[in-house]
DNA sequence: GATGAATGAGGATTCATTCAT
DNA sequence: TATGAATGAATCCTCATTCAT
């Protein structure tokens, strides 16, 4: 049940009667086996295999051009299945970056990088640069789905979720880094961190071994000196 | 010869066993432009005409999603007609980076600021970062049409055309600002430059008034603090 | 797997990741008849609904200039529908093509006409001309399909395929019926067999009555007066 | 003139203004060049152009599948150009048909052999056939328009008419060669040895070489073996 | 839950033909 | 005459979505 339900509850209000409340215990999801749930770890596993194939979808053919069809295919299922878990193309990408946050943090630990404050930012640019191309690189399609809008301002809905979740977790690392920053500030800073981030990302996506490496240094001189001169103290 | 022809003869050989004979006194454009051009007059301005209606619907639909009918229908006229003129979407992309790059030329110059090589560096970036937002208030399409591709890697013809020739540019300028840079590492400081360009656009182009002038401000300091090490004299 | 399967499976391989395990058992048909079948009845219906709508829109403007749409109207389905069972006009004829050649096996067996090898090169004429007349007044739609190429040695797929099929019937009749003829000329007999059995076949269907029976008489003429010196034992 | 006027006052009343009387006169064309037609030099050489351009796209994509664009593309021309000589494609067609049996009554004469009704029939089917494909090897075309129709029974006009003077032509011809078979029978195997005809072309033009000319040897015997016990006296 | 059939509007593109210049 | 622009219906095909089973 949970994370069928969830899927349709976080974000749109079709799937209404489903039973919302236990979204925190279903977090502990190691254990969810045990539970009397027989029909629902087959939904489960449906919803995982559409997942999946919607990111390969995504992937070889861009957010835009991704077809539900295409999906259900992928994923062996039927586009009558696909419909049964999704209310629509959105909803997929919706809970894909939901899920992608998700590992994010379990992964990661809420901040991207060490949360010591006295690590010197060096440090944490570097830690937080390395952890986002790593990510990136074992789940190409944060890519897509991050991907900007192609209208600027217009973006799809599942952009802005995944976009508002990196701009949160972007700032509260930021605010440990430049405490300060005047928090108006604080949100521009953290908005361009973010473009930097994603701008930085497609150019190491699109290279390979030591070029690749070298767009890796890049991005982290880019960051370093973009908010070293905000971090310093004025001493 | 003027744009009108150069869509079609540009980009199509369709009609190649045209007027052989004064190809080669076409080549010298005063007097090629008066002969066979009478009647392209309408065609010229349907040409203007699609393009612009192109421009219109890259914005408000973005590229991939844009459709050819569409593009003919706030034209104004018939799908037939546009591909009269234009074998596909692609096509009319390309064209309008063509004019794009052209009218940036044509305004601004061969350089994106002031040539003279002894202008420091924030203020030739200053000055890039000033026109090149201008030029995009002014024409907005120029972001639909670089939006970057859906698929790292894969790009639309167009816009690698764009791409291409923005990067050029860049790079020149960037040589003469950057003399002591060696010319792997140039290539590379440009793609970069380029790219927190546009990530720095599609944020000034979502904010208006004094948020707007704060995110372009964030785009010069970006860009100055990038730079600023590598235009240093070691010394 | 019945036919509906047939189509979708023997021509295109996209829904090639389904029921992954059950194939090896598919093959021994009996089983594999009945499990995933039932909600096909549908489509089977549809399948067969779609290809007579073809046969009679591919007799009433020729396949060349049938249009899919036009078919689908027909069988009185949306476009959509169509391309559900058929990728594109192609596989539908080519389905049609072996569901014919599927149906004469199955009304004349193997041979076009009696197989014992003492009956007389007429008689057996006489049988094979008989059938093949009879066969293309009851389904008029094998012409359209056998039509030869637009241009020479520029077969469809489907006509390529019935083509082959007939002439490997024919070609094993004439072989019990001359014996003595070398396999490299026999192919080239068949071939001339099967031209004139496709024109005098164009003659009898464009004529009724008295002189439609007249042009069989004559088909028949022309191809025993044919085969009759290379069958004659040269004693 | 001539021509150009021919050409739409054949079939189409569409063009009546035109010189019709001449008609007769033009016939004798190798003195036309004479008369102060000097525009209408032009017009035919235009003609020539077309319908040489339209020939050689009717052999590349059949006749069917041909536009008229593609013609005047291939023929260097605009489309209006073309709908100035023509009034559209099947106009086209007959006029290259009414050419192509002229260029063949002058070629070859009246009959496609020799005259002499003492000839023994195996040479004159001989010449005949010789001639027939020759003449369809130097003239394509001929195949694309003689081309059985697509639905039996239903041809196009130019069709037709090809079919109708090549059916005259060789029922002069058959007419010395069969004396005794009554008017009746001869319009029907009349058919049938164009039938036979028709089909011996396609195979010996999708043949090369050796095995072409034994196409043409058993075209012959076909012929030959139908027709004998035609034209044998029953001495 | 699962299937696959069904839809029909919309996509790109072509074509025979007409018209203004 | 000749041009090339214009048309709009028709082509094939796809897609998100719904529905009966």
């Amino acid at each position: 049940m949970r994370a069928g339900a969830r899927v349709c509850q976080s974000r749109s209000e079709t799937w209404g009667s489903r039973v919302p409340e236990n979204t925190e215990k279903a977090e502990s999801e190691p254990k969810a086996d045990t539970r009397p749930r027989r029909r629902q770890a087959r939904g489960e596993r449906r919803i995982a295999q559409l997942l999946e194939a919607a990111a390969s979808v995504f992937c070889s053919s861009g957010y835009t051009a991704a077809s539900t069809n295409a999906i259900a295919r992928e994923a062996g299922v039927s586009p009558g299945t696909l419909y049964q878990f999704f209310p629509n193309k959105e909803a997929i990408a919706i809970e894909l970056g939901d899920r992608l946050m998700h590992e994010m943090r379990e992964t990661y630990g809420e901040a991207l990088g060490p949360v010591d404050p006295a690590t010197p930012l060096e440090e944490a640019v570097e830690a937080a640069v390395d952890r986002f191309i790593d990510f990136n690189c074992r789940h190409p399609v944060f890519f897509a789905l991050m991907h900007g809008p192609d209208i600027p301002g217009r973006m799809a809905e599942a952009h802005e979720a995944l976009h508002t979740t990196l701009l949160e977790r972007i700032q509260t690392r930021l605010a440990s880094v430049l405490p300060d920053v005047p928090a108006a500030d604080l949100a521009r800073i953290t908005e361009v961190c973010l473009g930097l981030y994603m701008a930085g990302l497609e150019l190491v996506l699109t290279h390979e071994g030591a070029e690749r490496e070298a767009y890796v240094r890049e991005l982290k001189n880019v960051l370093v000196r973009y908010l070293a001169p905000l971090a310093a103290p004025p001493a």
